[in-house]
DNA sequence: GTCTATAATGTGATAGAC
DNA sequence: GTCTATCACATTATAGAC
C-alpha cells in the first residue's frame, strides 16, 4: 500500500528467467489449458500443438506441475508490475484506480485465458503452493481492501474479482477491447465505490 | 418473460428421473467434481468415495459424460423452477427481481459446487452440446436482458454472472448464507440497475 | 534439442460370476 | 447390484541414440 511498507515477495515473477524452448512450450500450455482445462491437457497435446514429441517437453520441463507453474509465473508478472504501481501511488483512492485499472486491462486483453484459469481446480491446487502466487494476491487485496473493512468491502471485492473475470464469456467477444474495458471499469468502480472516471 | 410465451425446453429438466443408485453417484460425483474438477476426476475416484468398484458404477451410467450430464440436470432443476417462476411474474422488474434473488439465494447456499462448475472447460463442452442446458440459459438470459439492449446490460449481465459465482472464494467462507445473499443481491441490483430490495 | 523406444501406472469401459 | 478380472489405450516419465 501507499502509506506502509509494499509486502515483498521473496522472488520477483518478473526476475524468473525462462528459456526461448521453455516460453514456447508455455505459449502452447497456456492455449490449451484455456481450451481444455489443466487436468484435460496432456504432455502429448502440448507436444503435438507445438510439433515436437513428448520427449522434447521433458527435455526443458522435468514435470507437468513445473509447466503449470511456469505459465502462471510468465502470466503474473503483468499481475506484479500491476501492484507495484499501485503501491507507489500518492493515496489510496489513485493506487486503486490505477490497479483496477490494470486489472481490467490485462484481463479483457487475455479474456480465454483468465476465464480458463480462474476456478480451474488443478490451477488453484498448483497455485496455492506457490509461494509468489499467494505473496502476489495479498498485496493485489492489500491494496483494494483496507485493514478495519467489515464484511461488506470484503464481498465487494470477491464479487469484482468474479465480473471482471467474466469478461471471457462467449457472448462477450464481438465487443472490442477497448469498449469492454471501459464498461468494465465503470461497474467495477460502482462497486468497489470509486468515482466514475 | 412474462409479456411474451416462454421458451420452453423440450425436456423439462425436473421430469428427469434418477433412481436412488444413480443419485448417490450424482452426489458424489458433484463433490469431486468441484473438488478436482470434470477432467480431474476419474471413475476410480468417483468409486472409492462410493465404497465401491468401478464396475457398480457402470452399472448405474454407461459412460463418463453421462454422469457429467446426469449431476448437470440434477443441480439445474432449482434453476428451471426460479426462471419458471420468474416467467409468471406481473412484469419484467419484478420477473428480474424474483430471478435474480433465487440465483443468488442458490449460489451462496451451492457455493463450492457452483465456483467450481463455471468455467471448468469439461462441464461448458458437456453442457454445450446439452439441449436442455442451452435452452435454460436462454430463457434465464431472456429475463434479465432485454431485446433492444445495447452492450451495456450485455457486459452488466455477464458481470453479474461472474460476480455471483464469485460467492464460493475461499476468502468469504466464513460469512453465513443470509448474510451473505443479502450483500450479494445489493451489489447485484446495482449492477443490474434495479431499485435495491 | 530432438528423436525412438519403453517402462510403470491410470484411464474409460466390458464380460461374466455371484 | 456388486464383485473380480480383463481389455485397449492414454498417461506421466525416463533411457539412450543422433
Amino acid at each position: 500500500m501507499a502509506s506502509t511498507a509494499p509486502m515483498r515477495s521473496t522472488t520477483r515473477l518478473a526476475e524468473i528467467r525462462h528459456t526461448p524452448g521453455q516460453v514456447r512450450v508455455i505459449k502452447a500450455a497456456l492455449e490449451l489449458f484455456a481450451e481444455y482445462g489443466v487436468a484435460g491437457t496432456s504432455l502429448q497435446m502440448i507436444a503435438d500443438r507445438m510439433g515436437v514429441t513428448k520427449a522434447a517437453v521433458y527435455h526443458k520441463f522435468q514435470t507437468k506441475a513445473e509447466i503449470v507453474i511456469a505459465t502462471a509465473d510468465h502470466e503474473l508478472v503483468v499481475l506484479e508490475e500491476a501492484v507495484e504501481q499501485a503501491e507507489t501511488a500518492p493515496d489510496r483512492v489513485e493506487a486503486r484506480r490505477v490497479l483496477l485499472g490494470r486489472l481490467i486491462d490485462y484481463s479483457v486483453r487475455n479474456r480465454a485465458q483468465v476465464r480458463a484459469w480462474q476456478g480451474d481446480p488443478a490451477m488453484i491446487r498448483v497455485l496455492a503452493e506457490h509461494e509468489p502466487f499467494s505473496s502476489l494476491t495479498a498485496r493485489i487485496y492489500a491494496q483494494l481492501v483496507t485493514e478495519d473493512d467489515d464484511g461488506d468491502r470484503r464481498v465487494s471485492t470477491a464479487m469484482l474479482a468474479g465480473a471482471i473475470t467474466a469478461v471471457g464469456q462467449p457472448g462477450l467477444a464481438d465487443i472490442d477491447d477497448d469498449s469492454l474495458s471501459r464498461q468494465v471499469y465503470r461497474y467495477a468502480s460502482r462497486l468497489l465505490d470509486l468515482p466514475a472516471a
